[in-house]
Parts: structure tokens; C-alpha cells; sequence
DNA sequence: TCAGTCATATGACCCAGATCATATCTGAAT
DNA sequence: ATTCAGATATGATCTGGGTCATATGACTGA
């Protein structure tokens, strides 16, 4: 609903691509002929160093884009590899270039959406900065990021799931927290209205 | 040099502000006026959460850019306080959506600013992923995040700086990193060419 | 229906990194 | 010159969260 910004691109912009685990998607230093977007499975983003050593620069898993960055320039920046499989759209970067050139709505509404990320990525890294893996976890039920499954909010927030269940149970005994189901848990009203 | 992006806009389009701590820039629920840049000091992002505790959502120093997204909506979404007084720079939406639509490649260059900075933010939150001290110190070191101090750059990776420098260190003694100065780091090159 | 897989949940143990303390060096301000 | 603040650096101690183990519930597919 709110990023489908790139299905109003024509048909032909879009390709879909059914991947297996370890398929390559670019490799650095390939010209560049678009970004994608994670439907099912999860693609990690390799560089490697001067030194040798490989560094990840991001893992991209359902509904993700990745790759943003291709659009305004020439070549890949590092590697695509499919960690687990799954299904991924590639969306033409001329298609993409184009519309942007003659849509201002597009180049706004796509401004927008990485504006957004930028946003929210900022967020994440300030809730990961919290040491406290209580507060942490407080922090990102505050924020809703308790959605999915407790292990994926878990590794969201950079904790073992296992610290995860204690903090909530934790907050919960403390009556900052209800769990309302199995997994499910959410902030209690503090009663301090007149 | 990379991101004068705003100082091409008219004069009038800038205004700068010396801050001091505990000055409000905006608020959450007001009318947007602009994008900000910190030139000194430090900007705290902060929004209060149903449940009344505040969420510190990102703060920005010096270089940094902040509420980009505040050009493609109405409301500030939350309060921008000076932790740290100093000088930024207010750069006005009207001016800023009057060019994105004029200038073709002014706002491709924005484009190209908020993604890049998608790509670092997430590359980031990979580094800050990494458990062990010593791994991630040579992660951060091996894509350039010392160029400032230790201490900085400690915090910056989500470490003490004790951790940090005992870190470095071990780096030193394993022949992964050399000290070339006082707070001066580099990688060690892998003489594994044929 | 039953095995197999994955999420949920919690307890025990241990270690890596936070905390605290201390010392030196540097640069800026007075 | 001298003080002072802050960065650099390292050592000692302690604790919170990682690791490992275990158990159960929920769903899936054979």
C-alpha cells in the first residue's frame, strides 16, 4: 500500500527472479541496470575490503529494496548474493530514470520514501545504541516494532532471543508490559491522566 | 565539497542559527518550515510516545543533516533539541521544493544524497551487528570510520572507548592493524600476492 | 495421525565488555 | 608558565547478556 511506488512502472520495467541460495544478483564493479526488491528469501550485500577480508553491508529480507543507491550511479558498489531463496523484482533503472525525469509526483513520492528510510534507520541504530537490553526492548515495542515474531524483533534490535523473553517477561512482571498471547505483547497505559 | 548540495540555493533560503542547550528548533506537531544542517554542537531528536517516555530517534553533529523528511510533509513528527549549543544551518522547504522541481539535476543530486546515506546507515547498523569488539573495531577501521578520534569513533560503533582501545591494541598485537601514531590506526596489508 | 520444524519460553553458567580507577600526553585558555 | 579539559591508554573488577540446554506449543506436510 505504501510502497508500491515502483508497480506503477510499466510491466516491462519490472522482472521477477525466482532465486536459490547462494545466486549472485551483481558483483561489484558491474554496470549498474537497477535496484531491487526482496519479496521472499534474503539477499546480503558484500564487499571486500583492500585487505581481503569481507565485509557485509546490509541483508535485505521480505519486502526490502536494496540497491537504491544503483540508480544514480554507474557500477555496483559491491556484491549480491541470495542467502536464502525466494523470489526478488528488478526494476529497470532506465524505466526507473525515465519516469523520474518526466513525473514529478514519482521523483517526489520516491524522494519521500528514502527520506523515510533514512528516518527510520537513524531510529533502529539509536535503539540498538541502548544498552539496557530491557530498556532496548521496551524502546522497540514503543516504537511497534513487535510485529512479526518475537525472534525476528529480536534480531532486529541486535539481541539473542533468549535475552529477548527474559526482557519481556521482565517488563511485564515490572507492569510495564502485558503479554495479550502467546508472542504478543504491548505497552501498559500509564494512569497518569487527571 | 560532497554535500554543498544547499548552498547553491538562494541566500535567502539559508538561515543560520547559533544554538544553545536546550534550544528548540521545532517541535513535534509543527507546521514544517525547512530541513536543518549541524555545522557545531549536537541536535537531539525526540518524540514522546503514547505512554508518555521520550524516544531519542537520532542525534545529529556536526556535518550531519537532519529532517530531510520534514520536506514532503506538513508536521515536524518530533522535537529537535541542542544537547550541545553551537550553529546550524535552516534550510527553507519552500525554496528547496521550488528548485527540486526546476532544477533536474538538483534533485537527482538529492536523490543520490538520501541513498547514499541509506547504503551508510545500513552498513552501520551491520557493523554495530558484529558481537566481538575486536571484529567489529576492524570491520568500522577497514571502512575508514577512524579518521576522527578514538573516542569518537567509539561511540560512533557503539563501543566504550575502553573497549575500543584495548581492542585496537589486540588488533596491533595480532598483526591485523599497526599503530601509526598517537590515535592513528591502520590496516596491515595480507602479503598474499602471488 | 504422527513426525518434523520452528517459535515460544525459561533456567544455568560463563565470559566479553561495561564500569571504575589511574596515569600520561596534548592543546587551549588564562 | 600554568592550569584545565579532553584524548589516549591500560589495568582490575563485576555484571548483563550470550551460549547452551531443555521443554512445550503450533503448524505443516506426509
Amino acid at each position: 500500500m505504501t510502497d508500491d511506488l515502483f508497480s506503477n512502472l510499466p510491466d516491462t520495467a519490472i522482472r521477477l527472479i525466482s532465486t536459490s541460495t547462494d545466486d549472485v544478483l551483481f558483483r561489484q564493479a558491474e554496470p549498474t541496470t537497477g535496484l531491487y526488491r526482496v519479496q521472499r528469501g534474503c539477499v546480503t550485500l558484500r564487499r571486500t575490503t583492500v585487505v581481503g577480508d569481507t565485509l557485509t553491508l546490509h541483508r535485505a529480507t521480505s519486502g526490502d529494496l536494496f540497491a537504491e543507491a544503483s540508480v544514480f550511479s554507474d557500477q555496483y558498489h559491491c556484491d549480491a548474493i541470495c542467502t536464502v531463496g525466494g523470489d526478488v523484482q528488478h526494476i529497470s533503472k532506465m524505466a526507473t530514470l525515465d519516469r523520474l525525469s518526466k513525473d514529478q509526483n514519482f521523483a517526489l513520492a520516491f524522494m519521500a520514501l528514502l527520506a523515510r528510510q533514512v528516518q527510520s534507520y537513524r531510529f533502529l541504530l539509536e535503539i540498538t545504541a541502548i544498552k539496557s537490553a530491557e530498556e532496548r526492548v521496551l524502546a522497540a515495542v514503543s516504537a511497534g516494532y513487535l510485529d512479526s515474531s518475537v525472534t525476528e524483533f529480536a534480531t532486529r534490535i541486535h539481541l539473542t532471543h533468549e535475552a529477548c523473553y527474559r526482557a519481556l517477561r521482565t517488563l511485564c512482571n515490572q507492569g510495564r508490559l502485558t503479554q495479550v498471547g502467546r508472542g504478543q505483547y504491548q505497552l501498559v497505559d500509564q494512569p497518569d491522566r487527571p
